[in-house]
DNA sequence: GCGACAG
DNA sequence: ATCTTGTCGC
């Protein structure tokens, strides 16, 4: 398995930018958010993108973490699901500590170590992963989805709740209708309505898979909710686990 | 300068 | 993300 290069240069909590100020505007003195982004220029080099259709994966691997509510505690998880059946084939967690904060546009810095640790613990290699969040639609087409691909060089796109960088006009009502996500004059993500008169998800690609892809495979995964299984589930058993991890301090 | 800002 | 009750609807 593959040991993520940014590991070496964890920032500190203790250098938390706060609410007010912006990444990249504080005082000389700390390094983190600036080292984050600098890694992040050096790291999205390595994405490949691609239009190609991909052979359809019999199953795909759902992430998602739970944060515990003031401290840093959190539970990742990893959710294999049977593409066919949409059944949960295997769950993997891992229960660690955020070491990054929360920056608008650096989540795959507080997200990337526990996912990867899940995954790691999952008996079989995942074929593509879906995360909850942005791939190329992102400030600087650099995601968690697209961070996470190229950390673990797998094929990976982002399914996220809410909108964050480009412009649409929303899809029309009914499933399975979905509009172009786009940002200085290209396609960066598919706004799709994965149920009919519900709110639309964002999905765009993250590494080694096409946009088309994306789109239809998240379809495929959601059957009658809105978000698609895989990290539904991730999203589900993660709570739970948290849940049990308090129970039992 | 001001507001917005994935999870 | 998380803090929170009830409520409307399939």
């Amino acid at each position: 398995m593959i040991i993520p290069p940014w590991t070496a240069s964890r920032p500190r909590l203790s250098e938390s930018p706060q609410r007010t100020q912006g990444p990249g505007k504080r005082s000389e003195g700390s390094t983190s958010v600036h080292e984050a982004e600098r890694l992040q220029d050096e790291l999205k080099e390595s994405v490949v993108r691609t239009s190609a259709p991909i052979e359809p994966p019999r199953t795909v691997t759902g992430l998602d973490v739970t944060y515990d509510t003031g401290s840093d505690r959190a539970v990742a998880a990893a959710v294999v699901v049977d593409v066919a059946s949409l059944e949960v084939v295997e769950v993997a967690f891992h229960r660690g500590e955020a070491t990054f904060p929360y920056v608008p546009g650096l989540l795959a810095f507080r997200e990337v170590p526990l996912l990867v640790a899940a995954i790691e613990r999952l008996s079989t290699p995942p074929a593509l992963l879906v995360c909850d969040g942005y791939g190329l639609a992102h400030p600087k087409r650099f995601g968690l989805a697209s961070h996470l691909g190229v950390v673990l060089d797998l094929p990976s796109y982002g399914v996220a709740k809410t909108a964050f960088v480009g412009e649409f006009t929303p899809p029309a009502e009914q499933r399975g209708a979905h509009a172009d996500l786009t940002d200085a004059g290209e396609v960066i993500g598919s706004v799709v309505r994965t149920q009919t008169a519900v709110k639309p998800v964002f999905v765009s690609a993250g590494h080694r898979i096409g946009l088309d892809d994306c789109v239809s495979l998240t379809l495929r995964l959601s059957g009658r909710h809105r978000i698609p299984e895989p990290t539904r589930q991730a999203d589900i058993e993660s709570r739970k686990m948290l849940r049990e991890w308090r129970s039992l301090e």
